[in-house]
DNA sequence: ATTATCTATAGATCTATAGATAATGC
DNA sequence: ATTATCTATAGATCTATAGATAATGC
């Protein structure tokens, strides 16, 4: 038998040897806090127990974070910042195509980034001890870009003021699905995209349309 | 001017006088504790986040309480025990008027229950740091109770096997308009009710009737 | 030299108990 | 005597820092 692929690091070894992880060890740190923040709660959780479930020391956790809120605002900023960062696409689109085709995009993209996110981390958000915590966090900053964008798109679908929470808002009902165990697969999120579509009162045939550009612009990376 | 009632109670009088409150001290801090433990998650508060917001000394909780476990069960409990005292009624209904009549008429009740706890304490069933406490407290117990009713009517309307749990879910769904800030008044909830009828595949005609049923039993008390 | 861990521990909570105290009630 | 508070504090965490150590990389 060949021994299990070994991938020598440096630093000082690990008191329990790593079984293989794919992950680096800052990811493993980020996987056990978004399982466990999301199963026992964010206060809940120590960084005792964060340590403990990646198999390293407490103090460990600190040459690679600065603490619990450093993990957290890292695992609320992966819930927003696959999707920002493609934003220019969105734009590209809204220009090229309109407003509709635009939104519908961006909410494909959205929740994409909500559904693939581990351990449904789209939920930290709402929790009372994470959405109770001081302002100004640069999560706060980079979800507004985000909800920014929604309100922008609104408006130009409808010709209407429109709330972006409310928008974003609606897409967080992949968070909802997901956490009542329940799969969200591509068709659930071509509803959710003509929802919103609908909230800004689009009419089917434009939804239809959208639908379609969606498609052509995004598979060309 | 006449100085404002005083009702002298016995035992030490507090540091800071108390503002004349028509709740029992026991109420005071079940009511503060509702409204930090909502917004701010319960793992999140300390027992002297309690005191203080009641104002009187954290070691004083411990008089009226076995401690913030103590203090959630009790919360918890109140969403329920509400309805579960109710249940004989629901019983009456069942048998002089149907399954339908008294399902209609169990969520109606459910859902005052929810609409009526103070700062929206139905929420806290659902938190992860509540979620996740160890099994058999009290309080699951007589959720069961209510489970197990909505599972027996939701039965004998559709014939079938209801899972109890979802049309418990179903109507938790007071709870989140509630926490999105949006009054839910009796039309809301008579629409919640027809909804867990249609959910147990009840016909219009019966959920008219079902609906008619509910006020002429439940107004005679 | 750099990296990633470790051990040890200080200081800040946080929970819960023991026992004192200041009212009212009888 | 009973009731409802208070003060004081022990013991159990929990977070975060300092500094040592055991690898690899050059």
């Amino acid at each position: 038998m060949s021994s299990a692929a070994r991938r020598p690091r440096p630093g000082r070894p690990r008191r329990i040897p790593e079984i293989d992880s794919k992950l680096t060890p800052r990811d493993q740190i980020l996987d056990a806090s978004a399982r466990l923040f999301t199963q026992r709660g964010y206060a809940a959780t120590s960084t005792r127990d964060i340590a403990d479930a990646v198999g390293i020391r407490q103090a460990s956790l600190y040459y690679h974070f600065a603490g619990k809120p450093g993990i957290l605002e890292e695992l609320l900023a992966r819930t927003v910042r696959p999707t920002l960062d493609q934003l220019h696409k969105i734009d590209a689109i809204a220009e090229e195509q309109g407003a509709a085709g635009a939104l519908y995009a961006l909410v494909m993209i959205d929740t994409a980034t909500l559904t693939e996110a581990p351990h449904n981390a789209g939920r930290l958000p709402s929790l009372p001890d994470v959405s109770s915590q001081k302002e100004s966090t640069p999560y706060q900053a980079i979800h507004s870009d985000l909800v920014d964008a929604y309100a922008r798109l609104g408006a130009r679908v409808s010709g209407l003021d429109v709330n972006g929470i409310l928008l974003a808002h609606l897409v967080e009902i992949v968070v909802a699905l997901r956490s009542k165990g329940l799969d969200v697969d591509e068709a659930t999120r071509h509803m959710v995209a003509a929802s919103a579509l609908r909230a800004c009162g689009a009419t089917q045939d434009q939804i239809t349309i959208a639908a379609a550009v969606t498609w052509s612009e995004l598979l060309a990376e």
